[in-house]
DNA sequence: ACCTTGATGTCAGCCGCTGTCATCACTCTA
DNA sequence: TAGAGTGATGACAGCGGCTGACATCAAGGT
């Protein structure tokens, strides 16, 4: 047997999962991921570039699905509007279930490395966005803003959900965070 | 000679960036830098905690400069106002020379991993600010989001200032970012 | 002169990650 | 049905980042 077992990508996550969840990250070698999936550690970085990507699979697919939902938007609608939008299309259709996704940032949190990680992934989701936006004829400066500051805003929305012990849905937490951005940065001019 | 050479670190930190500059990150091996400086790997990581962190000396400081000015500004101020004023007060003291920074984005913008060290330098900053707002009784989700977007702006107004080909001042920058942050995000309720 | 302290050197070793080449299962084609 | 091609995996060697443990040396105080 070994050789040719199906899923053999699925079978690496899963058992790094595991582990990362049992043991946590730093006590986990890739050799032993490898091992618990009967394969090899040379097999584990041909499925995954890093021994940290195992826990970040899938938001190439949230990046698709913010960046077709901009561009899908109505060309007359504000960008703003557009990017708060698309996060609360993100937010009722990409992710798993809240259990899930606790287990999954206790992981994290405890890992500086991994950290890092997901903060590379949110920017380049803002770089993504911006792209779209500028697609639409929105100016450079407009653009970069929104979508960072977007990011940010979800951002905070997500730490917000995965915290919450009420248990609301994530479209509520992001509907609140975009709401509120609009109060927070509403100041008059000359302020300084 | 050799043992007891006075400013250990700051050989080290001079040794590392030119070689960085001169080859690249990833082609810069720890002992390289800890030879051209004398000293050895070994010494090397008991005065920087990784071979990225060399970059990102200082960042300490900022962070402290921003948390100070937070902290001391009036307590009737709006907190958005605070932030916005505390990085432009940073963007007039902390920063060095355009050309300095353009060199060391250079270097990070080639490197995926300093990248990510970036991102989470900032994010501390965010976390931090986040804190000291909470700290003047913000309350939590505005103090999370306009420490999140302001670090974002600032962000943005930093990339610009770096590619600018106008070699505008970084204050000049932030003001514009601040500025377009309340018209962007001031939209009416009721959008989706 | 001795002792303490802190910075450095030395050595061994783990582990993430990569290049290279062989090997195997499967498919297509003659 | 044999043989060639293809793509995934195994096996092996090696680099380099990073750490722990212990020895060593310069300086300051007693």
């Amino acid at each position: 047997m070994g050789r040719w077992e199906p899923n053999a990508q699925a079978r690496l996550r899963q058992a790094a999962m595991d582990l990362y969840a049992e043991r946590g990250f730093d006590q986990t070698t890739v050799a032993e991921i490898a091992e618990k999936a009967g394969l090899t550690e040379r097999t584990f970085f041909r499925h995954f570039g890093d021994k940290r990507e195992v826990l970040f699979g899938g938001s190439e697919r949230l990046q698709e699905m913010l960046v077709a939902s901009v561009t899908a938007a109505d060309p007359g609608t504000d960008p703003a509007v557009t990017v708060a939008a698309a996060f609360e299309h993100a937010a009722e259709d990409y992710f798993p279930p809240v259990g899930y996704s606790r287990q999954r940032q206790q992981v994290i949190d405890a890992n500086p490395g991994l950290q890092e990680r997901e903060l590379a992934k949110l920017d380049g989701l803002a770089a993504a966005m911006a792209a779209a936006l500028r697609e639409r004829e929105t100016p450079d400066l407009p653009a970069a803003l929104i979508a960072e500051t977007g990011v940010a805003a979800f951002k905070v929305a997500f730490v917000r959900w995965v915290t919450d012990p009420a248990d609301a849905p994530l479209l509520g937490h992001v509907r609140s965070a975009f709401a509120a951005l609009g109060d927070v940065w509403s100041f008059a001019p000359g302020r300084i």
